[in-house]
RNA sequence: GCGCUCGUAGCUCAAUAGGAUAGAGCGUCGGCCUCCGGAGCCGAAGGUUGCAGGUUCGAUUCCUGCCGGGCGCACCA
């Protein structure tokens, strides 16, 4: 099935250049895109106004000539012009329906694979590790692996890849804390509870105490260069903390290709630096090793401490030479807050003076912050991502056992499991990732409205029309009944079906998963007034079998687009 | 000071290669269960899109200035 933008667009550009053989209108694009308004057709073409100066022609005069061209196309029924050369696409009502069955007939629901024969590698989530998830972290996690599965689903070969802060001053910090008042059975007992405790109190202790400070640096330095005693303490703080990770990362339904930490290249990084050197790239000043960006119009990047120990930046690049060497990425995809902009723009730079040639790119999204403003571990106000879910959970449980107490209370407690966590999901989601969000739990748990669980709801009362369908015609196949757009709920509900697959490579390749989002709710919306105004099974036959079919799409629909948000859909809720 | 970014209904947010009448949710007010699941549906009220200019047939969208938030700007990551 090819888009229907592209179908249309490519027929308008076609009558347009036969319609005005004499110009050239190559360097002007002739877009077809769904009507804003009801009541202008179903697609709209305003190509006409735009060309009004090369054609040197009233817009209006333009668009008649396109319209009475007598230029037809099998999905459209008719044209109109309106206002001062708007061109209306009405589309054949048969056209849409044949489609429908076809888009039904298929598992991929119509969605093309442009990304095919393409690698990327994805880098979200990212986490320093040592410290327990809070709120703060779900961005980057779901907001990445949104777009990895939406990448993945339209061809893409994604390499996911959880850059973890595994290394780095926070350690230093650690183990200055663990010398001083570590108990090693608190880190027994409860060992996330332990680690946090100890950078908070040793990085209170930096703050006043400078010579503290220099004594963390220094422990660093001593991990970086291979110390015995830091070295074990640092892989059993890992150890612990990948353990925690891993927990939750099973609750989030986050999965990763790979785990490559910081610490994975650590020694590749004198290496790094002597080769940006040995290039000319950088040089010493005021004791550390620097990048200058001049050319750029950035600052300056350190690459190597005047203490000797390697930082962010370096690691940074150290990790693009491996994805494009030995991962064979031909784009790369960093999925981080806001705050990192110029690192980015910093490492871009001095990847592209190397010669890498893969595409790097930085999606930036926006803090997430408390109504009161930022939120930091040293403050004390997190709230930590367990408690978030344990919340959002047992909420949508006590939903649950109050409207389908007949459900077995296991399995009120895995509907509730991805009714909650869903909500969480799509409250982030459905939000433009560059908007910085306000975290309330009230909407962060939201259970109605524009909602991750409305929509597994609009799911599941079409589950049960399907099983109830299933139950009182058990011979039927419905393949067998056409489909028919009677009534115009119909239609608009067939019409907007057909534009999922536009719509899933727009919010991939755009990385807006709420580009994906709106759209679902738009269809659970349309569902829900066609549910609640027009009978189906209770309809004729023939009809019935229409609508019936129609509610499976949705379904599907609905389905494969929560999965690629991240949100399950269960049969019941 | 320089850079990035945001300012849209009472509140939280959509509207991104410029399109016709700026949309949702929450909250408020009023309707809808003899009927396929009311986590629902239908309707009402609510806007000078921060302000002032500019470009354009057309600007929430692009440009300039101003006001007001957020974030960043060499040894944290």
């Amino acid at each position: 099935m090819e888009l229907l933008d592209t179908t249309l667009s490519d027929w308008m550009t076609g009558v347009f250049a036969s319609c005005f053989p004499d110009h050239d209108l190559e360097s002007v694009e002739i877009a077809v895109v769904a009507t804003t308004v009801e009541g202008f057709g179903d697609y709209q073409c305003n190509a006409a106004m735009g060309l009004a100066r090369v054609l040197q022609q009233n817009p209006r005069r333009i668009a008649e000539s396109v319209v009475n061209s007598g230029a037809d196309h099998e999905a459209v029924e008719k044209l109109e012009i309106a206002g001062p050369g708007f061109i209306n696409i009405y589309l054949n009502t048969d056209w849409i329906a044949a489609q429908i069955v076809a888009m039904g007939g298929d598992p991929r629901l119509g969605v093309p694979v442009p990304g095919e024969g393409q690698r990327v590698v994805m880098d979200y989530g990212a986490p320093n590790i040592a410290k327990p998830l809070h709120i703060g972290h779900l961005r980057s996690h779901n907001i990445g692996s949104a777009i990895d599965r939406m990448l993945r689903f339209i061809g893409y070969e994604v390499v996911a890849d959880n850059h973890l802060g595994d290394w780095g001053t926070q350690f230093g910090i650690t183990i200055m804390g663990w010398r001083e008042s570590g108990d090693a059975e608190a880190l027994e007992q409860s060992p996330m509870a332990e680690l946090e405790r100890l950078y908070v109190e040793s990085y209170e202790k930096t703050k006043t105490d400078e010579d503290w400070l220099t004594c963390c640096r220094q422990e660093l330095v001593k991990l970086q260069a291979g110390d015995e005693e830091n070295t074990a303490l640092w892989r059993r703080f890992v150890e612990l903390s990948l353990k925690e990770l891993e927990r939750i990362y099973a609750r989030l339904g986050i999965r990763y290709d790979l785990s490559r930490g910081e610490s994975f290249y650590n020694d590749q990084l004198p290496d790094t630096v002597s080769d940006l050197e040995a290039r000319g790239l950088a040089r010493p000043s005021e004791g550390a090793i620097v990048v200058f960006l001049e050319e750029e119009g950035l600052p300056a990047c350190i690459v190597r401490k005047s203490d000797g120990g390697f930082n962010y930046a370096t690691t940074d690049i150290a990790t693009v030479r491996s994805r494009v060497e030995q991962l064979a990425a031909s784009r790369i995809i960093y999925v981080t807050d806001e705050r990192q902009q110029l690192h980015f723009k910093q490492v871009f730079a001095i990847a592209a003076r190397l010669g890498y040639t893969a595409s790097l790119e930085h999606v930036w999204f926006g803090l997430m912050r408390l109504p009161q403003g930022a939120f930091s571990t040293r403050e004390g106000n997190v709230i930590r991502l367990d408690a978030l879910l344990d919340e959002a959970e047992e909420r949508a449980r006590a939903v649950v056992a109050e409207s389908s107490p007949d459900i077995p209370p296991d399995q009120q407690d895995e509907i509730a499991r991805m009714v909650g966590i869903g909500a969480v999901k799509y409250a982030d989601l459905s939000q433009n990732p560059q908007s910085a969000v306000t975290f309330t739990w009230e909407k962060a748990l939201a259970l109605n409205g524009n909602s991750g669980p409305y929509l597994q709801y609009a799911c599941a009362r079409i589950s049960s029309v399907l099983d109830k369908y299933a139950e009182r015609h058990p011979a039927v196949s419905l393949a067998e009944y056409p489909v028919i757009l009677g009534e115009s709920v119909e239609r608009k509900l067939a019409v907007h079906l057909l534009q999922f697959a536009g719509i899933v490579i727009q919010a991939g390749e755009n990385f807006r998963p709420n580009v994906l989002a709106d759209y679902l709710y738009e269809l659970a919306g349309m569902y829900s007034t066609f549910y609640q105004n027009v009978p189906f099974l209770r309809a004729d036959e023939g009809v019935r079998e229409s609508r019936v079919r129609l509610c499976g799409i949705v379904a599907d629909v609905l389905r494969q687009g929560l999965s690629l948000l991240g949100i399950e859909t269960p049969k019941r809720i």
